[in-house]
DNA sequence: TAATGCCAACGTTAGCGAATCGTTAAGGGA
DNA sequence: TCCCTTAACGATTCGCTAACGTTGGCATTA
């Protein structure tokens, strides 16, 4: 499940897309105004932002700009009016992936989304283990391994959140029944099929170190 | 909570900018000259210092130019007329991280603001030492020690407000029993651990000397 | 002013107790 | 059967208290 933020003010075409990407398999999230949009990316990592660029707050080239900067690789679509396509084309050439025009054929979109996060399939290899973020597979040899729902998400949360200290409220939020005692057996178990390195902050949380 | 140090001698700027920053989650200290902002500069550690160019005694640029020559890698932004702009860039290619034309809009100045503190993870030395602000995660000689809850806030509040004397009741603030023997306990194991020097002031409070 | 004695504050060590953690084994629902 | 949860238990951690020796400021005295 590929995540995407997107990047809206007009309500209803952000109602629009949002049910549109959901319906195309997609996780959304909206934000509806630039410094959301930044502080969002800060939470979570993405696989693609889809942004308009007449914003409020801080326009959506300028979101971009400052996530380039912060080293942020992740594939970017620029949502946009006619009139405004040259001046993003020239100004950023590289940071931007694709644009769409305004208004849009909706199938086009998902289509190029598809297209593109095939293409990217962002992938975190970590020892001899390889993690798809998009299809969420796990790979150990090249030998695809299979988890339950529960782990997979906890999984999951460490390696999109690799060497940052996660709080233990983070992992309740995708159990199912949240307790301390489970959470301790699930790493436990997450520890001993993969290598993982996870250190305990003892009072605090989990961190997935790196390598 | 990041700390920022303000150097603005308009006090209607200044007011602006300290309610705005507080608003947004900051620790903010203000300075109303040059010479005033070194000196707090050198009681506290900030993670960042945000400077007027044109302030009494000591403008900005001066400021963070000894800043710089004692090794102080804290990032900075310069506020500054348009005019000057040209001036500041040239002179200050790496010293300086960003620079604020005035009039500018202030929820750009945050955003700036965070995207800088997370992209740069302000890390203090302290001899073999090393302590990352952010993360709060120490490393001695490239290893990492782990502190337990209470042990890691005061440690973070000494190394935080560095040759600055700290209240008792300021230590008191950060620990589940606050008690005088519990406190000395503390510092002691704090200081066993590292090689902290730390000063007793008789009946007041403690200071963490530098180096 | 210098010496003396007092006492509260301080530094350090040892150890208790509660809370948390890691792991194995067993329960239970879909 | 699979897999998430719970139970149980030993191990560990961590913050606090107790105890005791040490220090330093201050008043008293000569």
């Amino acid at each position: 499940m590929s995540k995407i933020l997107l990047l809206e003010d007009d309500y209803l075409l952000s109602q629009t897309l949002i049910g549109l990407l959901r319906e195309a398999g997609f996780e959304v999230t909206h934000a509806q105004d630039g410094e959301e949009a930044l502080s969002l990316s800060y939470e979570t990592v993405f696989d693609l932002y889809l942004f308009d660029i007449n914003v409020p707050l801080l326009n959506g080239i300028d979101v971009l700009k400052l996530l380039r900067d912060n080293n942020d690789k992740t594939p970017a679509f620029f949502i946009s009016a006619y009139k405004d396509i040259q001046t993003i084309t020239k100004a950023f050439e590289g940071a931007c992936d694709d644009y769409i025009k305004k208004p849009f054929d909706f199938d086009e979109l998902v289509v190029r989304i598809k297209a593109h996060i095939h293409k990217h399939n962002p992938t975190i290899v970590y020892g001899s283990m390889r993690y798809d973020l998009f299809n969420k597979r796990i790979f150990v040899d090249d030998k695809e391994v299979d988890l339950g729902i529960v782990e997979k998400a906890i999984f999951d949360l460490l390696m999109r959140n690799m060497s940052q200290t996660l709080d233990k409220e983070m992992f309740f939020d995708v159990m199912e029944k949240p307790s301390d005692i489970a959470l301790r057996v699930h790493l436990t178990k997450l520890k001993q099929r993969f290598a993982l390195t996870i250190t305990n902050i003892k009072g605090i949380g989990y961190r997935l170190e790196k390598v």
